[in-house]
Order: structure tokens, then sequence, then C-alpha cells
DNA sequence: CAAATAGTTGGCTATATTGCCAAATAGCAA
DNA sequence: TTGCTATTTGGCAATATAGCCAACTATTTG
């Protein structure tokens, strides 16, 4: 694989692997339905709030989510909602698994 | 989050976990276009043959490829097309990222 | 200004992943 | 049987990730 390939590829892994984590998509999921603040997002997680917005900063530095601060608050919401679509496929994968 | 929303976030996230590897992303893409044996791949990607099996072995274990042994080489295929449907949000992401 | 709340960052330990080498297995051919 | 090729598996060292606590920043309120 040469240099370029070994890059576009990398670029496409880096984004898939800031949603495969239990947290991150359930984060997504939450978003998906409209914004939430940290502390919204850490009461539903039940983790630590600096757990969570590392999570958040990771998505974050993908350009999967974008974040706003509002007062106290920092709120977030889903910049490329078409991550949802992922949902869909894992579902898939799981059922043809099992169907066998 | 309660066990059983945690257990359905985990279950998705291993499959986008091992999805989430430039290699694997690679293996997929050529799959994508007809089956392809652990040699062919290996030659393409250049590591390891113990390397691509060990990959191969991810995203068999994830029911996301399915193996066939024919004489001496182990065939691999695409179970689950639907995981070429990331490829298009990866690129909006890193779009959208960019164009900022 | 001081106190309280919301969030981020640094640091640490525990755990998981990666990729190589070496060894083992399997099928084919001489 | 012996050897050759294709593949898998075990083991190991290097690296990356996760999540907690503590410390720090920012904003609002008294």
């Amino acid at each position: 694989m040469d240099t370029k390939t070994l890059a576009r590829y990398t670029a496409r892994a880096r984004i898939l692997k800031a949603m495969a984590h239990p947290t991150r998509l359930f984060i997504v999921d939450e978003l998906s339905r409209g914004e939430k603040c940290v502390c919204e997002l850490t009461a539903l997680i039940g983790a630590d709030i600096s757990t969570v917005s590392k999570h958040l900063s990771i998505l974050k530095n993908l350009g999967i989510v974008q974040d706003e601060k509002r007062g106290l608050q920092v709120y977030y919401h889903l910049k490329t909602p078409c991550v949802m679509n992922f949902f869909d496929c894992c579902e898939l994968v799981m059922k043809t698994r099992t169907g066998e």
C-alpha cells in the first residue's frame, strides 16, 4: 500500500475509531435528537464529567460534533448526522451473524 | 446508562472498532470488488502475512467477512457489504471539517 | 471580591491493540 | 514420506486508550 493510499484509509479509520466506543455512540445517538450540555450527558451516562468531556473532545476534534458555550454550560450538537447511518449497518451485521 | 443500553452500544462499538483500522478498511474495500485470498491481500498491503491474517480474523469474528478454503488458499469475501456505506460518511465528515 | 457551578486538562494506572517473529497446521506435489 | 506453499496461532514489546482524581479556567451570583 503506497503512502497516499495509506493516508486515505488512515483518515477514514480515525473517524470510525472516534465512533468506536459505547459511550461515544451513546452521545452521538443522544445528540441526534437535539443538542445537550455536558452536564446532561454526564447525568445520562453516569461517568465522571471529566471522562465525558474527554469523549466529547475526541468527537469534536474529528469534526463529528460541535460545541457552543452558553453561560456556564457548553452545549454540543451533531455536526455530521450521517454518522447515524452506522447504526443500521451495525444492526444488520449482528443479525447476519446470528442468522447462521 | 443501564446495563442493557450499555450492552447495545457496546455491541455496535465492537463492529465499528473492527472497521477502525487503515489495513482493515483497505481489506474491506478490496473485498467489495470481489473475493481475494490472504496472499493476494498480503501482497497489496505489504505487511507480514501473519499480521494480515490477524486483521482478517478480527473482521471474521465480527461477521463482516467470511472465509472459504480452496486448496492451499483461503479466500475471503465481504459478508455485509453495507459496511461500504461508512466510507461516504467518513468523506463527508472530512469535507465538513475542512470547510470551516 | 468570594463562592458556587460547569467544564477542561494533566497525570497516573490499568488495559487493549498492533505488528513482528517463530512455531504449528494443512494441502499439494514429487 | 519429504518438501513446499499458504495460513493461523502464540508470544512478546511498543504503543494507544480509558477512566479516575486533582488542579485549573470560566461564568454567574451574592
